[in-house]
DNA sequence: GATGAATGAGGATTCATTCAT
DNA sequence: TATGAATGAATCCTCATTCAT
């Protein structure tokens, strides 16, 4: 009706692209509802898409969640570990440089809301907790460790507990992420809070 | 317990009780499926009362699940404050001693379920938010930063950035909740964690 | 509103009853529809019930199919074979009075419907062809073969195939509710078919 | 059967006789299936041919679904009429020679398919329901009838109830039908079925 | 002509909530 | 109070049909 409007078939194939866009709509609904409310028709609204399509990609509601979850697995902590792994920087710069930079980070990225979605309902779904142990958690964790391990063997660090027990570092990345999901709008300076974590741990294990 | 009335619903049948009744089979089934996966069905039976009785207590869903999150603020918050406010023990062996007990205790006791729910639902019930906000979270933060200040009035610590961000210290127990929660089966020395921490973390604000 | 009509409370309890007239209801459903394209909604409707009362009693919409199919296993069937086995007529007597009776009723009978919908579906649901032929073809089948075996025994028929094949008594019956079921309007005289089979018959095998 | 292109799908890909190749998968997943349960794709699937191919030739699934049962209108009850009309055997040679033979074939044939879809069916496809009529039912038994007169005209016969009933002939055929579609397992030797309705009916009705 | 991506109405099933008893 | 039969809105999923390519 409005020439400057242009006509915009309903009717469009675009296989490509189709299931990025539903999975990412997907995302947003699973992340505000919960899987349980999430409804299939939102996220087929917000994917600019019919609900039937949503089933032509993905089976049911449970593999499009799955799909979802394992979409946000991100190539970032493939990125720290083989920066871990190469940097030329010293332990400590490293930890106060990039590894603090990415603990910063996470609380703010999609990866906060996968967490938040396994806590609801990883329960109900082990496989997509074992994907997510093995693809990420697991990863991350063995890299700080071995990191670590070798502060030690260059004469950098001492040996303590926290070789055995990366989560140390990681503890209020966690307690920043869980922080903002709940009490968004209760002030926590998260950096700050990390920042003062890699002092203590520092101080604690430089040789 | 009672011979005499064998094969009987796990919760017996005093009047007075009725609501709490309910309200612990709820929190079971809150626990186990989640909010919006649970069935109110579910909870009655649980509960050994009928599907109607609930709804004498209860208005409504939503409301029976407002109860069970509030039901679960323990005492026991309330008794680490009155601690930290009391005590005669010096700052550090009250750290070591009572506050790393409350802290080893909390991944296993029901608040751990409460935050796993108020993470899923929290967005939807953010009066339930504020509940916890104002009737545990604030006030064990606040018992936390007063006692590291007077730890530091006594000459005891120096001051640090942990004096505003008493989160420091919560945040291996917050890993520790979210650790269980998902990740159940992968082993971690929660106790441990926690320890290192309360090392670490000692050796960073004493004086 | 008039006065006359005396106010229905749209919500009756009737436990009791309604499992069968829901049963009722849905023969009706499936009569007309076939399996495929009833609907349970319909079915509740002409039960007057809600739909979902109808899940109350019935898991599934197969489970009810199945509960229809069995609810018109007719005693029918028993006392035809008490029939025979009591009887003090002559074989004869008894072909061409009970028996024929019994014949010349079934395909007027739901019975008639029951054949058609597992002629339909038959082949979808194995346990109920199993227990229609249980509980109906092979004994009635079991009754006729004892009776006509009774008939030789007393020197009023001679051997024949017939014994071994009481299907030939039942064949024109057969044909007549399958032609009642598709070609309705084309008049047959069903009954005048039955007798001239009995005709025949006795014709064949009278000693 | 054409060893250069292997794995394709069952039916060639020419052109003219794709209708057919349709028509044939249709009849096969109608026959598993029964109308409403089949679906559009898996006939396409089966024919080798895309969906939207198949609504070029069908405007809709109702009239693929007329376009199998008529095309199962065999030739062979022509032939049957025919045979009828110009055998040079006696009306008993006939009868036991090739009117029993077509009797046999029947309920192995793609008929007793049709037969099935039709009772299943048929309520909803009264244009279905005549088109067989007229085209299969109604020939096959004026010309039996006819041949049955004949007989009579001929001396062979006396004149009885089944000049006018030409059922009684087919009855053991409709029963070996639906005996097949529904207790297909459970033995019946239907050829002696018929055989031995065949000697009654002679007996009967020789003059 | 062919394809198969895309649509959307339709139908089975669930479950919070109500209310006659 | 206490029960659980009854309701019906909500939601997942299917599949005949359309249409851009």
């Amino acid at each position: 009706m409005d020439s400057r409007v242009p006509h915009q078939p309903k009717y469009q194939r675009r296989k490509e692209d189709r299931p990025q866009e539903i999975t990412e709509a997907a995302f947003e609904v699973f992340a505000e509802k919960g899987y349980a409310a999430a409804r299939v028709e939102e996220v087929a609204q917000r994917a600019g898409v019919s609900k039937g399509l949503t089933y032509l990609y993905f089976k049911t509601k449970e593999e499009l969640f799955k799909a979802v979850v394992k979409s946000v697995v991100v190539r970032r902590v493939d990125a720290l570990v083989e920066a871990v792994d190469t940097t030329e920087l010293s332990s400590e710069e490293f930890i106060r440089g990039p590894l603090l930079e990415f603990m910063k980070h996470v609380p703010n990225s999609p990866i906060a809301i996968v967490i938040k979605l396994l806590i609801a309902e990883g329960a109900r779904h082990p496989d997509l907790v074992d994907y997510y142990w093995e693809n990420v958690v697991s990863k991350g964790l063995t890299a700080i460790s071995r990191f670590i391990d070798r502060g030690v063997e260059r004469g950098e660090f001492r040996k303590t507990a926290v070789n055995d027990l990366p989560q140390v570092v990681l503890a209020p990345m966690m307690l920043s992420m869980i922080w903002r999901l709940i009490f968004a709008k209760r002030e926590l300076d998260t950096d700050k809070l990390m920042e003062t974590q890699i002092d203590m741990l520092l101080a604690w294990i430089k040789a």
